[in-house]
DNA sequence: TTCAGTGCAAAGCGTTTGCAGGCAG
DNA sequence: CTGCCTGCAAACGCTTTGCACTGAA
């Protein structure tokens, strides 16, 4: 993974983020994991790379850049995962589990939003998570 | 509004929930506050009615009940408003200004999503919200 | 009368901050 | 060499819990 490794350091450069260890195995924990993440999570495999209060401030950083996207599922923590590709979610709402959803709203929507939205000049980002019941769960 | 107090009593119990004056005030503080208000602001509002543990414990019951939704935002606090309609809201990246938004997803995104969903098998619910700059933010 | 509902105080948990030392550029 | 980055420990803010009292049905 030396070539990834690499690329995560370009990522981080052009982003204005000095390119220390840690970061790089933040975004290696985040590539690998595949699913969204929270910081304990983090915290935990990373142990001795970084530290808790690393991983906040990282993760923020990250977030800032735009390479690393926050996102909440109605759990009182944060997730975080890579801003890769644009995507959703659908969480089950008995177990947690969390399956990725490519399928995104039309675009017309989001200029009928701003159409209607009377307070707002410029609609920049949304955020659509189902929630629902998954197999196992039935 | 000694109607709409009676109705929201009605509302209450046939959620299988005690009609008492601490749970009537919260919903009559939800609906007049028409947007989504913290438990914080709801605790402070209703200073000598309810106490803190009192409105997250109403409120964690409303929200079973489907009497009200708990959303978020981005910030580090649950929103609480009334489950009266079903409506989406846009809010602004940098004062934090939020807007009812009418506008919903074509339904067929949902039978598709869950076409795709290969590990669920059903959608009950989602969550839509918009992030853009208000025109004070501009 | 009875049990869900309530208030107080204290704890729980995710997250943030201050400060001293360390490392990337 | 310089300023960003990191780690530790302590604080912070929202939310939950244990226990005894109260009031709706």
């Amino acid at each position: 993974m030396a070539a990834s490794r690499t690329k995560t350091k370009e990522l981080l450069q052009s982003a204005g983020l000095a390119a220390t260890k840690q970061r790089i195995a933040l975004m290696a924990e985040l590539q690998s994991a595949r699913k969204p993440v929270s910081a304990d999570m983090l915290t935990e495999r990373l142990d001795g790379v970084l530290n808790m209060t690393t991983v906040y401030r990282a993760l923020d950083q990250l977030v800032s850049a735009r390479l690393v996207r926050r996102i909440d599922l109605g759990k009182n923590h944060a997730l975080f995962e890579l801003a890769a590709h644009h995507h959703h979610h659908i969480v089950c709402t008995t177990c947690g589990r969390v399956e990725d959803i490519s399928e995104c709203m039309p675009p017309t929507l989001t200029s009928r939003v701003l159409a209607k939205a009377t307070k707002f000049a410029a609609v920049e980002d949304h955020a659509l998570e189902f929630f629902g019941l998954c197999k196992k769960c039935v």
